[in-house]
DNA sequence: GTGGTCTAGACCACC
DNA sequence: GTGGTCTAGACCACG
């Protein structure tokens, strides 16, 4: 369950917790009843307050994404169903679509735009392989 | 100067509407001494309370950004220079980086990404074309 | 709006806050439509956090009991109606019980226990009349 | 050793539990070496977790208001004594005070409280009469 | 000025 | 060890 936050973007740590474990979710990449990670442990490795985990997590379970068992950690909810890739594709097209805008903005070519995406690709793997 | 918000993201709205200003300042989009919209009618197009546009312009002032001229609106300061590549590219980046991770948790590869990309690029210049 | 607090009973501050309000609006005391004390003022004179009274009036809100408007403080619901005196005479009962029990448990016979009846009355009353 | 419990004044279980034993012994109604309860048959009277008892036990034990016997429970300290009249009266007006604030703003006057007092006595002398 | 939200630290109840 | 709650400080959006 790799998490990746950005502090400095503005949005609140919370929701960048909740929307990135309901992406993996809706892939599939976590099945019904699995386990989440326990939210002190996580909340070291995010290096945020256990209360900032624990708020995402109390989200997910009001929304029924997940169940939590007081002393046991929190699982996928049993009746939770991944979503079809066309909607799951909507949902990446969003964040690619600001991706885009922002280097319209700033001024890079599609090109220099395709090779910085292999590079951060590059990153993402090496870091996977590295935890 | 178009200026998308999202309500939903979460990102505070004053933020949102500096950084728009900040990339279009960095891309060159926008010269030095030129005007930016005023206060009033800006708050009018984007639906939001004028303290908040407000509070943008003040955030942009203090940054150096911008110089707003008693009576007369605001203008890009003279003394501007758009970003140097290095540090737009840092920029975009940052933005890159979140759509790679959604692909990740939604269990999208490199090469579909890649692909979504390239219909992005397509449909923003098709846009672009039209209007 | 005299509302006293005890922070040596252990039960939640914000807690005690809902239940007093929720006390004199069964009463008849506050009526439908007037107006609460504002967040902040109230919160000082409590010697408490902003968000501990907050949070009270949050409660209070989720209940139908008051209603909150942006910028323009809180009142009272409109379509509340105060409580019929046999069943705020059973919460009244409550709390009295505790207290006769209490003084069961510490050996003070009923006389010794009204006579603090009557020095607790005028001390409240003290209290109202200065402020 | 009765203990009564309210799971719904938001006082933590463990303070309730360390409160009532705290009254009992400073009104003389257990005498010094007196044993207390056993932890596990406590905890299952009063439908609570082990822990919570063990922890109002320690919390009673750093007090110095028992000691605990390696393996034989607990007892009332040797060396205690019931508390002078003073203290035990101002932990009653504690109690009194919460009755009468509630009084107040459920619009009850002084001697409708003072009847209600008389009339719980009443119920509270019938109670210990039939058991 | 107003109410609302996010993060954090300390404590509670349970396994 | 687990998840949950209460209080607090700083910040946001609105009038």
């Amino acid at each position: 369950m790799l998490i990746q936050l950005n502090f400095k973007s503005g949005k609140p740590v919370y929701l960048q917790i909740v929307d990135q474990i309901k992406s993996a979710a809706a892939s599939g990449a976590i099945k019904p009843g699995e386990p989440l990670p326990t939210i002190r442990p996580l909340a070291e490795e995010l290096r945020v307050n256990r209360n900032t985990v624990a708020r995402a997590y109390s989200e997910l379970e009001s929304q029924g994404i997940i169940e939590s068992r007081h002393g046991k950690g929190s699982v996928l909810a049993e009746n939770h169903s991944p979503l079809k890739k066309e909607i799951r594709r909507k949902m990446l097209i969003d964040e690619i679509d600001q991706a885009v805008v922002q280097a319209h903005h700033l001024q890079f070519d599609r090109a220099e735009f395709l090779k910085l995406v292999d590079e951060r690709f590059d990153a993402l793997e090496k870091k996977k392989g590295e935890s």
